[in-house]
DNA sequence: ATCTTTTGGTTGACACGTCAACCAAAATTT
DNA sequence: AAATTTTGGTTGACGTGTCAACCAAAAGAT
C-alpha cells in the first residue's frame, strides 16, 4: 500500500519500456504489412486456422485461442472476408460458423511466415542478451500470476 | 544475414514479450480510464501542456514532443475539444495554433496523476527485479540505436 | 515581383478495438 | 411443455490511428 507518487526515474523506466515496445513491435508489423499486406490480426487468424484447424475452425474456438472477443473477431472476419482471405460457412450439424482459409489466404500466410520470422529476428531477437531473455520469461510469469491474484476479496 | 526461420522457442519469447506488454499496459490504461475518464493520449497531451507550456503550447510543438503526426494530433484534439478538455486558438503574432488546457482539463490532469502513478507502480514497477530494470534500460538504448543504423545505403 | 517550396494544420476514408444492444438457436429449469 | 438461461454470433456507434489529399500562410529562389 505505498501511496507515494512514483519518482521521475521510475517514470522514465515506464517510458523506456513503452517506447521500446512500440518501436520494435511497430517495425515488425510494418515490415510484414509492407511485404505481404497482412496485419498482425490477419496473420494471427490465418496462423491459427492453419495450425489448430488445418484451414478451418469454429469462430468461437478461434476467438478463444486468440484471446479476442467474439465482437472483435466478427468485425475482423468481415473485413478479411471482403478481401478474400477467409470465408464463413454455417455448420450444418450444430450451431455456429466455420471459418475457412481460402487459397488466397493460404498463400498469403505462406508468404508471410518467413517475413515475420526475419523481422522478429532482426528487430527483436538480435537485440536481446541472455539476461534480457531471462527477464522476459520471468516477467511473463509474474504478469500472468498477477491476473489471478487480485484478491481484495479472498475466495470464500 | 541469417536466413533460417526462427525456432519455436524464439517465437515463444516474442509471444511472451508481447503479451506481458499488452497485459500490463492494458491494466494501467484501463485503470486510468475507469477512474478518471482519460485515455493515454489525453493524459499525454494534458501532461505536456502542463509541463512544457504551463497550460499552452503550439500544436506542432506538442506533436513533436509526443512523437505524433500532425494529423493524429489534429484528430485527437478535435475530440478533446468536444469534451471540453482543451481549446484551440489561432496565434496572432505568427502562423499556427495554440493549444490551451481548460480548467476542466487541468483538474482532470490533477485527478489522473496519482491514479497513473499508482497503476504504474502496482501493475509494472512492483513486478520488476533489479535485473529487469537493467534489461529495460539497456534494451531501450539498443532499440534507439537501431533506428539510426538502417544503413543499407551508407551516407554519401 | 513572381514562382516555388516548406511549414502548420485540416479533412475524409478506412483499418482496428471496445462496448452495449440485439437476435436466434441450444440447453436447462421448473 | 413452457419459461429461462446460456451460447454463438452480428451490428452500430464511437474512440483511436494511418495515409493521402488538400489548403493557406511564410520563406526562399530567380
Amino acid at each position: 500500500m505505498n501511496k507515494k507518487m512514483i519518482s521521475e526515474e521510475e517514470m522514465q523506466i515506464w517510458h523506456m519500456w513503452k517506447s521500446s515496445y512500440k518501436r520494435i513491435f511497430g517495425r515488425v508489423v510494418k515490415d510484414m504489412f509492407e511485404k505481404t499486406g497482412l496485419s498482425e490480426g490477419d496473420f494471427g487468424i490465418l496462423d491459427r486456422l492453419d495450425l489448430f484447424g488445418k484451414g478451418k475452425l469454429r469462430q468461437q474456438e478461434l476467438a478463444d485461442s486468440m484471446d479476442w472477443t467474439k465482437s472483435r473477431l466478427s468485425h475482423h472476419l468481415t473485413r478479411m472476408e471482403k478481401r478474400g482471405l477467409v470465408l464463413r460457412e454455417p455448420i450444418k450439424t450444430e450451431r455456429g460458423v466455420q471459418v475457412i482459409t481460402t487459397s488466397a489466404g493460404k498463400s498469403a500466410l505462406e508468404d508471410a511466415r518467413p517475413v515475420v520470422s526475419m523481422a522478429i529476428r532482426e528487430y527483436f531477437l538480435d537485440l536481446l542478451t541472455e539476461q534480457d531473455i531471462e527477464s522476459i520469461t520471468t516477467l511473463a510469469e509474474r504478469t500472468k500470476a498477477k491476473s489471478s491474484s487480485a484478491c481484495n476479496t479472498p475466495p470464500s
